[in-house]
DNA sequence: TATATCATCAACCATATGGTTGAATATGGG
DNA sequence: CCCATATTCAACCATATGGTTGATGATATA
């Protein structure tokens, strides 16, 4: 049961939401873990991952002590299905998606 | 000078405004037109037609009193570019996406 | 000119959002 | 058992969001 559009087009709205997922394509983390590299508290992180598992973009499993976070690519498809429906443009072009990558992945995700 | 994803995303998680963007994919339409259809104020359309104008989802010309909207499908390209950063998913079945529009346009968008 | 129409502005309101801090609730290790 | 670690809860705060209404500013038309 997916989420439905409102849920994950405002869970990506945020730059700090998106810059999560974009930690998590790397590997699982751990909520601290994810906490670590951001300049707030653990408890504004873990109602940010609270917001991105209710979107389905993320899945959260507890292992003893340790709350293990996993990205869901899959929550974004309907989302993505949603904006190729306004997709005059055309089929991505793949050296203006690896420079954008570039370009916003290290910092904004 | 595309928006940034925060506007682009927020922008889309109104189902109003993402209502509004379906509606401009049939043709251009004035402020009142737009507004028409929606249980609400027309200065509250108004207000979403400038968040929408904000994250350059469309564009409004004026000519006489009248403000016309149109649709800027350019401008979901960087937000669409990002999520396939994600996209373990493959290609956009075509099925699901004829399904996905019959179901999700008519009354969402 | 007088009047109606198109759209925005301004002030206001209720609720949502994104952050804080300190206490509470597991769980693991010595 | 005792203590440290991992995470959430609860209360709070400032600001943002999405709506309302009534006034206002342009423009078209009789």
């Amino acid at each position: 049961m997916p989420a439905d559009l409102d849920t994950v087009f405002s869970a990506l709205a945020d730059p700090t939401r998106r810059r999560i997922l974009s930690m998590l394509l790397e590997d699982d983390m751990a909520v601290s873990d994810v906490a670590d590299p951001f300049e707030m508290s653990l408890a504004a992180i873990s109602k940010h991952l609270v917001i991105l598992a209710g979107a389905g973009l993320i899945t959260q499993e507890k292992r003893g002590r340790v709350k293990w976070c996993k990205l869901e690519p899959d929550a974004l498809r309907d989302a993505s299905i949603w904006m190729q429906s306004f997709g005059q443009f055309e089929a991505v072009n793949l050296d203006a998606f690896e420079a954008f990558l570039e370009r916003e992945l290290p910092s904004d995700g």
